[in-house]
DNA sequence: TATTGTTATACTCTATAACTATA
DNA sequence: TATAGTTATAGAGTATAACAATA
């Protein structure tokens, strides 16, 4: 007579993900996937999304930077940015002026509106960052930023 | 006379970036995309890209294991698994079996042939750990597991 | 000839609602 | 009534090719 846990397919009581949780890649998304969620949530009152919040924090910290330049420091395709930019011109946060020296490009900078918008969302972000992080100490979060540059960087 | 360097909407030179790289946020997914990337052109000779291993390897590691349970493990949402697994079935790397004591419920299982495939694909996965963290001690890539695991479990 | 910004478009990924079969 | 699996579909994100204007 077999005993009641004996059975040819057997059920998954509890599923094992060890193996994947040693790798790097894996690790990186989710934990990319949960701040950026968390971001998403507490930005959302600026009507901002990630990707819109770091092109506006492009922008303030760096007025008349062209498309091109932004899209190779955010790793953006310039046809992918064009609506981005129309959009935040829409909502009046970014303004076009001719460039300086080069009739083909335009330079971004942010209006008022957006100056002050973003002076509230990167304190916002900096809060975030202490509650997303809340099982890390200060130190563990420098650490974990810089082990995250030597990759990408 | 204005000197030369006197602009009133002056050109940026170099992209300023470095309140960016501060946010845990922008760095995770900015990691994330790099090993990402990597992990696609180096698992493209088995035919898998991160998803697909992913729930490969959850497969091979845990026999029987339903789709639910997949989808609650990977954070993969029920109609979007349903292709993915589909897919895996055609290529013969894994069987659906009847669950043991669950009629509503379908068991996933390791073909021969998907067990081989990914003994190999897990080697090649776990050297491209060492390629894609070449800027980082072993000692540093535990940390950074480490702390990452921190953020999202 | 090369580059900036742009349009059009396709492909992938992710998300929601609703259905069926079973518990 | 709740859950597992599924279908259909919508939306967001990401990709390539090609064009006009300027360098």
């Amino acid at each position: 007579m077999p005993s009641p846990t004996k059975k040819s397919v057997p059920a998954i009581d509890e599923v094992d993900t060890s193996y994947l949780e040693t790798l790097i890649g894996y690790n990186a998304r989710r934990a990319a996937l949960t701040v950026i969620s968390q971001f998403v949530e507490h930005m959302a009152v600026y009507g901002l999304n990630p990707v819109e919040f770091s092109v506006m924090s492009v922008v303030v910290h760096n007025p008349g930077v062209t498309s091109r330049q932004l899209c190779a420091a955010l790793n953006i395709l310039p046809p992918n940015l064009v609506g981005l930019v129309q959009l935040l011109e829409n909502r009046r946060l970014i303004e076009r002026k001719p460039h300086p020296h080069d009739g083909r490009a335009v330079g971004l900078h942010p209006t008022q509106i957006g100056e002050a918008l973003m002076a509230k969302a990167e304190v916002t972000a900096r809060e975030l960052e202490i509650h997303t992080c809340s099982k890390l100490t200060p130190n563990q979060i420098q650490t974990l930023v810089t082990l995250l540059q030597k990759i990408y960087l």
